[in-house]
DNA sequence: TAAATATAGTTGGCATACAAATTATAAAAA
DNA sequence: TTTTTATAATTTGTATGCCAACTATATTTA
Protein backbone atom coordinates (compact mmCIF):
# COMPACT_ATOMS: atom_id res chain seq x y z
CA UNK A 1 0.00 0.00 0.00
CA UNK A 2 1.54 3.21 -1.37
CA UNK A 3 0.47 6.52 -1.03
CA UNK A 4 -0.11 6.23 -4.89
CA UNK A 5 -3.02 4.19 -4.26
CA UNK A 6 -4.46 6.99 -1.69
CA UNK A 7 -7.64 7.96 -3.39
CA UNK A 8 -7.05 11.72 -2.24
CA UNK A 9 -3.25 11.36 -4.36
CA UNK A 10 -5.48 9.14 -7.30
CA UNK A 11 -7.66 12.47 -7.63
CA UNK A 12 -5.59 15.56 -6.81
CA UNK A 13 -3.25 13.79 -10.05
CA UNK A 14 -5.65 12.59 -12.38
CA UNK A 15 -7.35 15.96 -12.17
CA UNK A 16 -4.20 18.10 -12.90
CA UNK A 17 -3.45 15.62 -15.52
CA UNK A 18 -7.06 16.63 -17.06
CA UNK A 19 -6.91 20.20 -16.33
CA UNK A 20 -3.53 20.46 -18.13
CA UNK A 21 -5.25 18.96 -21.40
CA UNK A 22 -8.12 21.43 -21.06
CA UNK A 23 -5.80 24.22 -19.93
CA UNK A 24 -3.94 23.77 -23.77
CA UNK A 25 -7.49 24.48 -25.24
CA UNK A 26 -8.58 26.62 -23.51
CA UNK A 27 -5.84 28.95 -23.75
CA UNK A 28 -7.51 30.22 -27.23
CA UNK A 29 -9.22 32.53 -25.38
CA UNK A 30 -6.61 33.33 -22.76
CA UNK A 31 -8.57 31.90 -20.00
CA UNK A 32 -7.69 29.11 -16.84
CA UNK A 33 -10.10 26.19 -16.43
CA UNK A 34 -11.63 27.68 -13.21
CA UNK A 35 -12.62 31.09 -14.82
CA UNK A 36 -13.86 28.67 -17.83
CA UNK A 37 -16.23 27.07 -15.42
CA UNK A 38 -17.29 30.50 -13.88
CA UNK A 39 -17.50 31.42 -17.29
CA UNK A 40 -19.69 28.26 -17.99
CA UNK A 41 -22.05 28.72 -14.81
CA UNK A 42 -23.02 32.41 -15.42
CA UNK A 43 -23.94 31.01 -19.01
CA UNK A 44 -26.63 29.27 -17.40
CA UNK A 45 -27.34 31.27 -15.32
CA UNK A 46 -27.24 35.05 -15.91
CA UNK A 47 -27.47 37.86 -13.15
CA UNK A 48 -25.98 35.32 -10.66
CA UNK A 49 -24.79 36.07 -7.70
CA UNK A 50 -20.97 35.83 -6.80
CA UNK A 51 -21.73 33.61 -4.07
CA UNK A 52 -24.29 31.23 -6.48
CA UNK A 53 -21.67 30.73 -8.65
CA UNK A 54 -19.66 30.01 -5.79
CA UNK A 55 -21.52 27.03 -4.96
CA UNK A 56 -22.16 25.86 -8.17
CA UNK A 57 -18.33 25.80 -9.19
CA UNK A 58 -17.87 23.91 -5.42
CA UNK A 59 -15.40 26.85 -4.88
CA UNK A 60 -14.48 29.18 -1.96
CA UNK A 61 -16.34 32.46 -2.12
CA UNK A 62 -12.82 34.23 -1.57
CA UNK A 63 -11.56 32.59 -4.77
CA UNK A 64 -14.49 33.73 -6.82
CA UNK A 65 -14.00 37.49 -6.08
CA UNK A 66 -10.70 36.29 -7.80
CA UNK A 67 -11.79 34.79 -10.53
CA UNK A 68 -14.33 37.59 -11.01
CA UNK A 69 -11.94 40.01 -11.03
CA UNK A 70 -9.86 38.52 -13.85
CA UNK A 71 -12.50 37.69 -15.75
CA UNK A 72 -14.18 41.54 -15.52
CA UNK A 73 -10.38 42.56 -15.89
CA UNK A 74 -10.16 40.41 -19.05
CA UNK A 75 -13.56 41.55 -20.24
CA UNK A 76 -15.85 38.55 -19.87
CA UNK A 77 -18.29 39.44 -17.45
CA UNK A 78 -19.80 42.90 -15.78
CA UNK A 79 -20.25 42.93 -11.97
CA UNK A 80 -24.11 44.79 -11.50
CA UNK A 81 -25.49 45.69 -8.54
CA UNK A 82 -28.60 44.05 -6.89
CA UNK A 83 -32.08 46.63 -6.89
CA UNK A 84 -33.27 45.26 -3.77
CA UNK A 85 -30.21 43.96 -1.96
CA UNK A 86 -27.28 46.38 -1.53
CA UNK A 87 -25.07 43.36 -0.25
CA UNK A 88 -25.08 41.42 -3.29
CA UNK A 89 -24.10 41.72 -7.12
CA UNK A 90 -25.37 40.19 -10.16
CA UNK A 91 -23.28 38.79 -13.13
CA UNK A 92 -23.90 39.36 -16.14
CA UNK A 93 -21.47 38.14 -19.68
CA UNK A 94 -20.29 40.90 -21.64
CA UNK A 95 -21.05 41.05 -25.23
CA UNK A 96 -17.54 39.79 -25.91
CA UNK A 97 -18.43 36.73 -24.15
CA UNK A 98 -22.36 36.68 -25.90
CA UNK A 99 -20.05 36.44 -29.48
CA UNK A 100 -17.97 33.60 -28.17
CA UNK A 101 -20.94 31.34 -26.07
CA UNK A 102 -21.48 28.83 -28.88
CA UNK A 103 -17.45 28.83 -29.20
CA UNK A 104 -17.24 28.19 -25.70
CA UNK A 105 -20.13 25.55 -25.40
CA UNK A 106 -18.45 23.90 -28.71
CA UNK A 107 -15.12 23.61 -26.82
CA UNK A 108 -16.54 22.52 -24.01
CA UNK A 109 -18.53 19.68 -25.53
CA UNK A 110 -15.24 18.67 -27.78
CA UNK A 111 -13.18 18.30 -24.48
CA UNK A 112 -15.16 16.92 -22.16
CA UNK A 113 -16.60 14.51 -25.55
CA UNK A 114 -12.69 13.22 -25.78
CA UNK A 115 -13.12 12.05 -22.26
CA UNK A 116 -16.16 10.42 -22.49
CA UNK A 117 -15.45 8.61 -25.93
CA UNK A 118 -12.85 6.26 -23.48
CA UNK A 119 -15.88 4.37 -21.97
CA UNK A 120 -18.85 2.72 -22.96
CA UNK A 121 -22.09 4.49 -22.08
CA UNK A 122 -23.00 1.93 -19.09
CA UNK A 123 -19.06 2.65 -17.86
CA UNK A 124 -19.56 6.39 -17.91
CA UNK A 125 -22.99 5.98 -15.78
CA UNK A 126 -20.83 3.04 -13.61
CA UNK A 127 -17.76 6.12 -13.14
CA UNK A 128 -20.25 8.88 -11.95
CA UNK A 129 -21.90 6.27 -9.61
CA UNK A 130 -18.63 5.23 -8.17
CA UNK A 131 -17.41 8.76 -7.66
CA UNK A 132 -20.76 9.56 -6.50
CA UNK A 133 -20.19 7.40 -3.54
CA UNK A 134 -16.45 9.73 -2.56
CA UNK A 135 -18.67 12.42 -2.32
CA UNK B 1 -25.28 18.71 -20.95
CA UNK B 2 -24.32 21.47 -17.90
CA UNK B 3 -20.01 21.88 -16.58
CA UNK B 4 -21.31 19.62 -13.29
CA UNK B 5 -20.57 17.00 -15.79
CA UNK B 6 -17.53 17.58 -17.16
CA UNK B 7 -15.30 15.22 -15.73
CA UNK B 8 -12.78 17.79 -15.29
CA UNK B 9 -14.77 20.07 -13.33
CA UNK B 10 -16.24 16.71 -11.70
CA UNK B 11 -13.07 15.39 -10.60
CA UNK B 12 -11.37 19.04 -9.49
CA UNK B 13 -13.91 19.19 -7.15
CA UNK B 14 -14.05 15.89 -5.92
CA UNK B 15 -10.15 16.06 -5.31
CA UNK B 16 -10.99 19.46 -3.49
CA UNK B 17 -13.73 17.96 -1.09
CA UNK B 18 -11.37 15.19 -0.42
CA UNK B 19 -8.35 17.41 0.24
CA UNK B 20 -10.32 18.93 2.82
CA UNK B 21 -11.12 15.80 4.62
CA UNK B 22 -7.29 14.65 4.65
CA UNK B 23 -6.62 18.98 5.70
CA UNK B 24 -8.50 18.18 9.19
CA UNK B 25 -6.38 15.01 9.66
CA UNK B 26 -3.18 15.85 9.00
CA UNK B 27 -3.93 18.99 10.63
CA UNK B 28 -2.60 18.06 13.90
CA UNK B 29 0.94 17.74 12.35
CA UNK B 30 0.61 20.90 10.65
CA UNK B 31 0.90 19.18 7.36
CA UNK B 32 -0.75 20.29 4.31
CA UNK B 33 -1.86 17.36 1.83
CA UNK B 34 0.88 17.74 -0.97
CA UNK B 35 3.26 18.01 1.96
CA UNK B 36 2.08 14.76 3.17
CA UNK B 37 2.64 13.23 -0.10
CA UNK B 38 5.71 14.22 -0.42
CA UNK B 39 6.87 13.15 3.24
CA UNK B 40 5.43 9.84 2.43
CA UNK B 41 7.47 9.55 -1.24
CA UNK B 42 10.33 9.92 0.87
CA UNK B 43 9.52 7.78 3.54
CA UNK B 44 9.48 4.99 0.09
CA UNK B 45 12.34 6.22 -0.63
CA UNK B 46 14.78 7.77 1.33
CA UNK B 47 17.50 10.16 -0.41
CA UNK B 48 15.46 10.61 -3.55
CA UNK B 49 16.29 13.26 -5.72
CA UNK B 50 13.96 16.44 -6.08
CA UNK B 51 13.18 15.50 -9.57
CA UNK B 52 12.48 11.44 -8.06
CA UNK B 53 10.19 13.05 -5.79
CA UNK B 54 8.28 15.58 -8.38
CA UNK B 55 7.36 12.87 -10.81
CA UNK B 56 6.30 10.11 -7.64
CA UNK B 57 3.64 12.57 -7.00
CA UNK B 58 3.22 13.75 -10.03
CA UNK B 59 4.10 17.49 -9.23
CA UNK B 60 5.82 20.43 -11.20
CA UNK B 61 9.66 20.99 -10.13
CA UNK B 62 9.45 24.24 -9.29
CA UNK B 63 6.17 23.37 -7.13
CA UNK B 64 8.21 20.33 -5.78
CA UNK B 65 10.95 22.68 -4.46
CA UNK B 66 8.50 24.90 -2.26
CA UNK B 67 7.09 21.64 -1.06
CA UNK B 68 10.66 20.83 0.19
CA UNK B 69 11.20 24.28 1.30
CA UNK B 70 8.48 23.78 3.99
CA UNK B 71 9.28 20.35 4.77
CA UNK B 72 12.85 21.72 5.27
CA UNK B 73 11.68 24.80 7.51
CA UNK B 74 9.72 22.92 9.38
CA UNK B 75 12.61 20.14 10.34
CA UNK B 76 10.70 17.09 8.28
CA UNK B 77 13.47 16.60 6.02
CA UNK B 78 16.54 17.72 4.97
CA UNK B 79 18.48 18.44 1.99
CA UNK B 80 22.05 16.55 1.55
CA UNK B 81 24.40 16.77 -1.69
CA UNK B 82 25.08 14.36 -3.76
CA UNK B 83 28.50 12.79 -3.94
CA UNK B 84 28.41 12.14 -7.52
CA UNK B 85 26.32 14.85 -9.21
CA UNK B 86 26.81 18.14 -8.03
CA UNK B 87 23.66 19.35 -9.83
CA UNK B 88 21.18 17.29 -7.50
CA UNK B 89 20.30 16.70 -4.37
CA UNK B 90 18.95 13.59 -1.69
CA UNK B 91 15.95 14.11 0.40
CA UNK B 92 16.25 12.40 3.99
CA UNK B 93 13.98 12.09 6.55
CA UNK B 94 14.89 14.24 9.64
CA UNK B 95 14.84 12.40 12.57
CA UNK B 96 11.77 14.25 14.08
CA UNK B 97 10.00 12.70 10.96
CA UNK B 98 11.31 9.10 11.27
CA UNK B 99 9.51 9.11 15.13
CA UNK B 100 6.53 9.97 13.52
CA UNK B 101 6.49 7.59 11.16
CA UNK B 102 4.42 4.89 11.91
CA UNK B 103 2.15 7.62 13.00
CA UNK B 104 1.84 9.30 9.27
CA UNK B 105 1.21 5.26 7.77
CA UNK B 106 -1.42 4.60 10.91
CA UNK B 107 -3.05 8.17 9.45
CA UNK B 108 -2.71 7.51 5.62
CA UNK B 109 -4.42 3.77 6.06
CA UNK B 110 -6.62 4.96 8.25
CA UNK B 111 -7.77 8.14 6.14
CA UNK B 112 -7.76 6.24 3.18
CA UNK B 113 -9.85 3.13 4.67
CA UNK B 114 -12.27 5.56 5.38
CA UNK B 115 -12.76 6.09 1.65
CA UNK B 116 -12.50 2.38 0.86
CA UNK B 117 -15.13 1.49 3.13
CA UNK B 118 -17.53 2.98 1.37
CA UNK B 119 -16.85 0.27 -1.84
CA UNK B 120 -16.65 -3.31 -1.79
CA UNK B 121 -13.77 -5.02 -3.51
CA UNK B 122 -15.01 -5.17 -6.81
CA UNK B 123 -16.13 -1.90 -7.05
CA UNK B 124 -12.95 -0.03 -5.73
CA UNK B 125 -11.44 -2.57 -8.52
CA UNK B 126 -13.66 -1.38 -10.89
CA UNK B 127 -13.28 2.19 -9.83
CA UNK B 128 -9.57 2.31 -9.95
CA UNK B 129 -9.85 0.70 -13.46
CA UNK B 130 -12.16 3.32 -14.82
CA UNK B 131 -10.16 6.23 -13.41
CA UNK B 132 -7.15 4.51 -15.16
CA UNK B 133 -8.92 4.91 -18.38
CA UNK B 134 -8.81 8.91 -17.62
CA UNK B 135 -4.75 8.79 -17.40
C1' DT C 1 -36.96 51.16 17.82
C1' DA C 2 -32.26 49.75 19.38
C1' DA C 3 -29.22 45.99 19.79
C1' DA C 4 -27.78 41.58 18.40
C1' DT C 5 -27.22 38.41 14.71
C1' DA C 6 -26.81 36.89 10.00
C1' DT C 7 -25.46 37.44 5.26
C1' DA C 8 -22.70 39.01 0.92
C1' DG C 9 -18.69 40.29 -0.76
C1' DT C 10 -13.99 41.57 -0.14
C1' DT C 11 -9.22 41.62 1.70
C1' DG C 12 -4.83 39.72 3.56
C1' DG C 13 -1.84 35.97 4.32
C1' DC C 14 -0.04 31.67 3.11
C1' DA C 15 0.35 27.43 0.33
C1' DT C 16 -0.11 25.02 -4.01
C1' DA C 17 0.45 24.90 -9.14
C1' DC C 18 2.75 25.88 -13.32
C1' DA C 19 5.20 28.24 -17.24
C1' DA C 20 9.37 30.60 -18.49
C1' DA C 21 13.83 32.06 -17.44
C1' DT C 22 18.19 31.33 -14.82
C1' DT C 23 22.30 29.06 -12.69
C1' DA C 24 25.30 25.34 -12.10
C1' DT C 25 26.94 21.17 -13.59
C1' DA C 26 27.46 17.11 -16.51
C1' DA C 27 27.59 14.74 -20.87
C1' DA C 28 28.01 14.66 -25.78
C1' DA C 29 29.71 16.37 -30.05
C1' DA C 30 32.82 19.04 -32.83
C1' DT D 1 39.90 20.07 -25.77
C1' DT D 2 36.56 23.37 -26.69
C1' DT D 3 31.87 23.98 -27.85
C1' DT D 4 27.34 22.50 -27.68
C1' DT D 5 23.68 20.34 -25.62
C1' DA D 6 21.26 18.27 -21.82
C1' DT D 7 20.00 17.96 -17.04
C1' DA D 8 18.82 19.39 -11.96
C1' DA D 9 17.27 22.60 -9.15
C1' DT D 10 15.85 27.13 -8.36
C1' DT D 11 13.72 31.75 -9.10
C1' DT D 12 10.13 34.81 -10.82
C1' DG D 13 5.53 35.95 -11.98
C1' DT D 14 0.72 34.92 -12.10
C1' DA D 15 -3.36 32.27 -10.84
C1' DT D 16 -5.94 29.20 -7.92
C1' DG D 17 -7.49 27.71 -3.25
C1' DC D 18 -8.64 28.43 1.44
C1' DC D 19 -8.91 30.37 6.15
C1' DA D 20 -9.74 34.21 9.07
C1' DA D 21 -10.84 38.85 9.57
C1' DC D 22 -13.33 42.88 7.87
C1' DT D 23 -17.03 46.10 5.87
C1' DA D 24 -21.52 47.02 4.56
C1' DT D 25 -26.09 45.80 4.65
C1' DA D 26 -30.16 43.22 5.98
C1' DT D 27 -32.79 40.61 9.31
C1' DT D 28 -34.10 39.16 13.74
C1' DT D 29 -34.92 39.83 18.47
C1' DA D 30 -35.27 42.04 22.81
Amino acid sequence: MTFQDCICFQLGSLSRKISRHYRERIAEFNLTHSQFFILMAVIELEGAQPSQLAEKTVTDRATTTGLIDRLERDGWVERRPDSNDRRTLRIYLSAKAKEHKAAFLALFDEINGSFIRRFTPKEWRHLQILLGKLE
